[in-house]
DNA sequence: CACCTGCCATAAGGGTTGCTGATGGAATAG
DNA sequence: CTATTCCATCAGCAACCCTTATGGCAGGTG
């Protein structure tokens, strides 16, 4: 179970190939089938099938513990490394869309205030991927969003020891067509909308949205990406529902429609918004600054 | 970052001698000399401190990082070989002393009537033990308790992918002395006794007591161990006071007192004493049966 | 049907790694 | 001051792992 075995095995079953995972290991194809073979071996089990290249149940199970080991293995490390590394005038985030709210962003304006020096990266990505950032170092916070129960802490994905906090909560609304018969309410009821068509969207997992309000919530189309103006689109032009977070669509009543899209306050159950701050020890400087800010 | 080179830096840390380690590990004291240099190269930095042997402000870190990996890592092969191998009439059962209630006892009794020549191990250990021995496939399953608000799941140590499932859910009481001036009330808020000594027991962390009801609960006594028996004896003696389910000790105005303590319901916040299941894939099997009628 | 091509397995060779055993130097106890 | 303990270092040797070269198997093509 040598880590570089281990490496070698996942790149093996996600090129589904020996050879190709040589060239991108920049070993020989040799190599890699020794490898393999080693680690075959060693767990007295077949992981891939040859001929077409492709996982057995073990490989598969392995290939489920084998991401996150190694991802842990990379943040220890990065982890360790942090300990000694010289304070910089640079610091990292990295957010989901919905994550960088404007209060985030703020914060951040008076952060650079002080320190006109300093440098700032904003990564956009997913949620395991902001957790495997921070994680690795390679972003100093990152910032987590998700509907949860009021006060309730997210579950952030797990990538290593983290402390997490929470920065934010705020109202939640459906997002519905300009011309839809409920766009006119001053609030909904979530149990209302079970049978509604919804968008999949990695901005609104339904998985969440299932496990807090129960089953139901069928898709309508699949959204892949990040952005949010896509989003509001689709739900204008009558693809499907989603939520938001208010701030983003604030509710119709009071604004009327956005870009075709009208905001409707969740009366029950009572969800929120909530945006979570993740990183690990801060030595003294900007980022640890940052987070304080952020949390206090 | 080898976890080859990481076993023999934890096994170091913790003997705080090189020589120990190597008898420990079956090496020459040249070896492991050797090998800590070799992860000192790697990472750049002195992890251990010589004469006396001490990690370093990294080497802290990196021992945080490294037990967990290395279980996860003995998880995984666990796992992976968990998948090749023959269904055995055995199942190990790994659970906390307030985790293992009657309500399993009696569910444990009807698999062994269904398969009676079942063989069945049962370890008493504490909630990360349990997750280790669970992990490791040590254990077939895992029972640990824990307080909570109402139907909200307890967050078990995490070592690796697991399943977990709630197992039942019951009362709450604050175990008291029985000539407590407080003792013949029919129920507690506990914010009425945040400033009364309490234990500090494994079987009710007074970290996750604080955790959700707020500060205070100052430490009267400190008690290791799992027996719950020494624990109500501690309490009937006045040394302070702790939280227990109540079937372990049922409210004082129905029963009266038992062995010296006697139990008043907590009415506010609203907490349950809740026990939950876990466990990796299980093939099929009388394991993967008790689950199903543990948690169905 | 023969041939070619792409892909993985295996064998042999060589450089590197990592162990043991021996020795040296520094700190500690008597 | 001496003896002892403990870690670092060195030399030597064995094991490991990668490369090069070659073999075997399956699928596509003329």
């Amino acid at each position: 179970m040598d880590p570089h075995l281990l490496t070698t095995f996942v790149t093996v079953a996600r090129c589904g190939s020996f050879s190709a995972a040589a060239t991108e290991l920049g070993y020989t194809q040799s190599a890699i089938s020794q490898q393999i073979a080693a680690l075959e071996a060693d767990l007295g089990l077949p992981l891939l099938s040859r001929r077409p290249v492709e996982p057995t149940p073990a490989g598969r199970r392995l290939l489920e513990h084998a991401e996150p080991l190694l991802l842990r293995l990379r943040a220890a490390r990065a982890d360790v490394l942090r300990t000694a590394a010289a304070p910089r005038d640079r610091i990292g985030l990295a957010v989901t869309p919905l994550g960088f709210t404007a209060a985030v962003a703020d914060r951040l304006a008076r952060a650079r205030a002080a320190r006109p020096r300093l440098e700032v990266t904003v990564v956009t990505c997913g949620r395991e991927r902001v957790a495997a950032l921070v994680a690795e170092g390679e972003a100093d916070l990152g910032l987590v969003d998700g509907l949860a129960a009021p006060s309730d802490p997210l579950r952030p994905p797990d990538a290593g020891p983290m402390t997490t906090a929470g920065v934010g909560e705020e109202d939640v609304v459906v997002a519905l067509p300009a011309g839809h018969p409920l766009a006119g309410r001053a609030a909904l009821r979530l149990a209302d909308l079970v049978d509604a068509r919804w968008l999949r969207t990695p901005l609104c997992p339904l998985s969440r949205l299932r496990a807090l309000v129960g089953d139901g919530f069928p898709v309508a189309l699949e959204h892949r990406g990040d952005d949010v103006r896509t989003l509001i689109a689709l739900v204008a032009a009558g693809h499907g529902l989603t939520l938001l977070p208010a701030s983003v669509l604030p509710a119709s009543v009071l604004n009327g429609a956005v870009a075709g899209a009208v905001g409707v306050p969740v009366s029950a159950p009572r969800l929120v918004h909530r945006v979570e701050l993740l990183h690990g020890t801060l030595p003294p400087g900007p980022a640890a600054d940052l987070a304080r800010a952020l949390t206090g």
